[in-house]
DNA sequence: AAAAACGTTAAAAAATAATTTAATAAAATA
DNA sequence: TATTTTATTAAATTATTTTTTAACGTTTTT
């Protein structure tokens, strides 16, 4: 009965690691949208999947890639707050653990890039504002080009609500006040997921 | 007198440009988080300002490219849902116009990009649950195999509830539910811009 | 103190992406 | 119907980004 065992152990094996597969191969697709290259994506999705820390070495022979590309990108990994270096006695390689938590992911990345995307945005709103008013104070100015002005003007007041719009809820989420609105949800281990 | 009155037009016209050129920069410069090219991008803040459609011929000379890149960046305009064709009585040449509502952009984008974001992963958390539950159901499986799954599985669950979350913040935006959490605030044109 | 192990930087190579020119297709005018 | 205008596709070029190999500087071990 020994090869029996074996080879259901094997399947086993094989089970979970297509299990860990599909999901990797399913973050590293969708990571580009938090500004991650496919690679650096994918290394990211293989940490996830470790439950401890991985060497410079560990990643390079697991992704089949150079260390100094493993250098880089997880230091790109550190810059967006997704991974950790750890320390462990004993050891005298860097170790990395990625944090898990998506939530703060999501928020740190989206807070970070909204606010900056309005703060940009808003100041030169706020200088052609200034222009456009002195083109309307002026008596001698064309009324044509008055006109243009003053339609510039209503949209850039449109443009400057969104921004504001954009730092709220960039703020909402970073201090965590969007989940009174949208509370997480934690499932039940025996959910079904349905269509 | 004549003169001096040709001056002040053109210093008139000088600061309209400026104030366009400063908007269409900072918009040019953001628009990447909206996955698309800085040239793309430029095109659509050129177009932002134009109150009247365009056409491919007039793109061109304003951003100095070939029409064929014009085409196709036209094309990935509309295909984000930014940029509309308009019909015009007359001019046989294909005629363009910006949208102007950044909320309804905002939306579009981030709604399908998360929901996409949700659904994929998702059904790659689905999958990998039932291969895990497989190793857990298994009398004959390696203890080290069985505590692996379990803690994949652990983890799986959190980072579904994470998905879940992000559909209904999709969904939310979407529908237009985040507005009465966040209500769009009408500035009005005289107020000023504080620090 | 010399050798080995690590991580990083710099330069080179390879792979992708953006842009243009040239060719094609479709529609409109004469 | 032939010619011109317009938009698009295909091929070629250029530019950018990613990845690697090689070199360097530090730290640790022997």
């Amino acid at each position: 009965m020994e090869e029996e065992t074996d080879a259901k152990q094997e399947k086993a094996e094989e089970l979970l690691e297509q299990a860990e597969r599909a999901v990797i191969n399913s973050i590293a697709d969708t990571m580009d949208l938090y500004g991650v290259t496919p690679s650096i994506g994918r290394l990211y999705a293989t940490m996830y999947f470790k439950h401890s820390p991985m060497t410079l070495d560990d990643m390079k022979d697991d992704l089949g890639m150079s260390k100094p590309s493993m250098s880089t990108a997880v230091r790109k990994l550190q810059d967006i707050n997704i991974v950790k270096k750890v320390w462990k006695k004993g050891s005298r390689k860097d170790l990395f653990l990625a944090e898990k938590n998506f939530f703060q992911y999501f928020s740190q990345f989206f807070g970070d890039k909204w606010e900056r995307e309005a703060k940009l945005n808003l100041s030169a709103i706020h200088y052609a504002k200034e222009n456009l008013k002195q083109i309307l104070e002026d008596e001698e100015a064309e009324e044509e080009l008055k006109q243009r002005a003053e339609q510039d003007l209503r949209q850039l007041e449109e443009y400057r609500s969104y921004c504001h719009w954009l730092e709220r809820l960039a703020h909402s989420i970073e201090s965590g006040e969007i989940f009174e609105f949208l509370p997480i949800e934690k499932s039940h281990p025996n959910d079904n997921d349905h269509k």
